[in-house]
DNA sequence: TACCTTTGACCGCGC
DNA sequence: TGCGCGGTCAAAGGT
């Protein structure tokens, strides 16, 4: 059980220590054994990622890598991360913001099915990030074949873990991010990016923010008159380091079509962090969206398992977001959400993916429509309050190479299924996760990560597994 | 052809 | 008052 719960559950590893560039890269190496191409850059070009060319545009590619493989490198570096790390350690200045750590090791079975996915990478790359939820989900979408088998386990098992336990804050944070990044969501129907929060986002600008490592991009949600905006971090990998939504929606999420749902579950979506598998539509759908076209982002936002700040200013959850909207709109929130929710994964996935994965988003448009599913993430949202149970049974799970011992589940609010929520079983380890099912897809889950790892992993089994390779390179289809 | 992304430049605010 | 930075605009380019 344990075993196969920690491949569950595993997707993102979370880090112990905020990944310098010297640990980035100790993690890089680690991945490029499993990782193609995921983290080449990141520290070599730290500098670079300040540096841009003004003048000259860069290909897509190009500028985009530059800026991807920048912002990574300076997320290891450590401005990004740590500001992100101090976020969630300093709640007090800034709105509270949680990290998830990125799922390193994975079960085979995990992996294979990330690598499906394409979202491990990532996580991977992610290992210094403190916090990661794993936003498998998106990644998801891309392998309905394999990962619907796969996840059908995994889900399964996670629903197991799942239902028994669960937890409330943090998991709002990461629905909330995963929604918001837009990758993952896939761009909706309309052009606009739906993100796994929901709404559909458009990207007007980006910028490198001093004192950031990553890239700041900026969106717009498109629904008119909707004054909220987002402005998304992503590190190297294209993870979202950290997610600041502005304002309310004064609206309600943009209903994606379903079709999906049930392909999506059917993919089976990856966990979160933890390596459930998160079914929701919504994320399905929003994986589906990327899947097409930006779909690497996703994966590696949820590989890279960076971790993920999702802040909101104001009320920008809104109300409409069963997710968000609770712990949200009492004031600037910050989440860990890995992608999966918020499209940003997308865009941390385009760090990863690179490049391909973003002009891909674009073609999303046919496929996004199934995003609303994805609500699930939403649902992940509720966390409210209810009592934690704890769980006579302490489980401990290893998927995501670090020890978890469950201690309790409950309901969260707007969300019928139980949340489970694991301690890190590292000495004076305060890492905390939880894990919720989204869906009525056994196999949707999100996991969402509380604070750092003051250790490494400690245990690597079976499970442990990291194959940046696994992440299936999403081949552009134009339409 | 249309839409979206990218990115340099501009504007406004805060220090 | 000036400088720096963040945020936004909008043209260019790409898909």
């Amino acid at each position: 059980m344990e075993i196969k719960e920690a491949e569950r559950v595993v997707i993102a590893k979370p880090v112990a220590s905020r990944p310098t560039c010297s640990n980035f890269r100790s993690f890089s190496e680690l991945l490029e054994g499993s990782i193609n191409g995921s983290p080449p850059n990141v520290c070599s070009e730290t500098t670079v990622a300040a540096i841009r060319p003004k003048t000259v545009r860069f290909k897509p590619m190009v500028s985009r890598a530059p800026a991807a493989s920048v912002s990574s490198q300076a997320d290891l570096s450590g401005t990004a991360l740590f500001s992100s790390s101090d976020k969630v350690s300093n709640p007090d200045s800034k709105p509270p913001v949680i990290y998830k750590p990125q799922a390193k090791f994975v079960s085979k079975t995990t992996v294979s099915l990330l690598a499906n996915m394409g979202n491990f990478d990532v996580s991977h790359q992610q290992q210094s990030l403190p916090l990661v939820e794993a936003r498998v989900q998106s990644i998801i979408q891309d392998k309905h074949n394999f990962t619907s088998q796969i996840t059908s386990k995994f889900s399964q098992n996670i629903q197991s873990h799942a239902q028994t336990d669960e937890t409330t804050e943090p998991s709002r944070l990461t629905s909330q991010i995963q929604e918001e990044d837009p990758k993952n969501l896939s761009a909706a129907s309309n052009g606009d990016r739906p993100s796994y929060d929901g709404y559909n986002w458009r990207k007007y600008g980006q910028k490198q923010v001093k004192g950031s490592e990553y890239p700041r991009s900026y969106y717009k949600c498109t629904h008119p008159n909707c004054p909220v905006k987002k402005k998304v971090e992503r590190s190297l990998a294209g993870q979202i380091a950290e997610i600041v939504y502005k304002g309310e929606h004064n609206h309600s999420k943009p209903q994606p079509p379903k079709r999906n749902s049930s392909g999506m579950q059917g993919l089976g979506i990856v966990s979160d962090g933890n390596g459930q598998d998160m079914s929701t539509p919504l994320w399905n759908n929003h994986l589906n969206d990327r899947n097409e076209g930006s779909e690497g982002r996703v994966e590696d936002q949820n590989e890279t398992g960076l971790p993920v700040h999702s802040t909101y200013q104001g009320k920008a959850p809104p109300s409409h977001d069963p997710v968000g909207i609770g712990s949200i709109n009492a004031g600037v929130i910050t989440s860990d959400n890995s992608c999966g929710l918020s499209g940003e994964c997308d865009e941390g996935s385009k760090g990863m993916d690179g490049d391909d994965d973003e002009p891909k988003a674009k073609r999303r448009k046919n496929d996004n429509q199934s995003n609303e599913a994805g609500i699930s993430g939403e649902g992940a949202q509720a966390q409210e309050p209810c009592p934690l149970v704890q769980s006579s049974n302490e489980t401990e799970i290893v998927g995501d190479g670090f020890r978890w011992r469950k201690y309790g589940q409950k309901v969260v609010k707007g969300n019928p299924y139980p949340r489970s929520y694991y301690r890190c079983t590292g000495l004076k380890c305060n890492v905390r996760k939880y894990v919720e099912r989204v869906s009525d897809d056994p196999g949707a889950f999100i996991t969402t990560y509380e604070g750092k790892h003051n250790h490494e992993m400690p245990v690597r089994g079976t499970n442990s597994v990291s194959e940046p390779n696994s992440r299936v390179p999403t081949t552009r289809s134009k339409a």
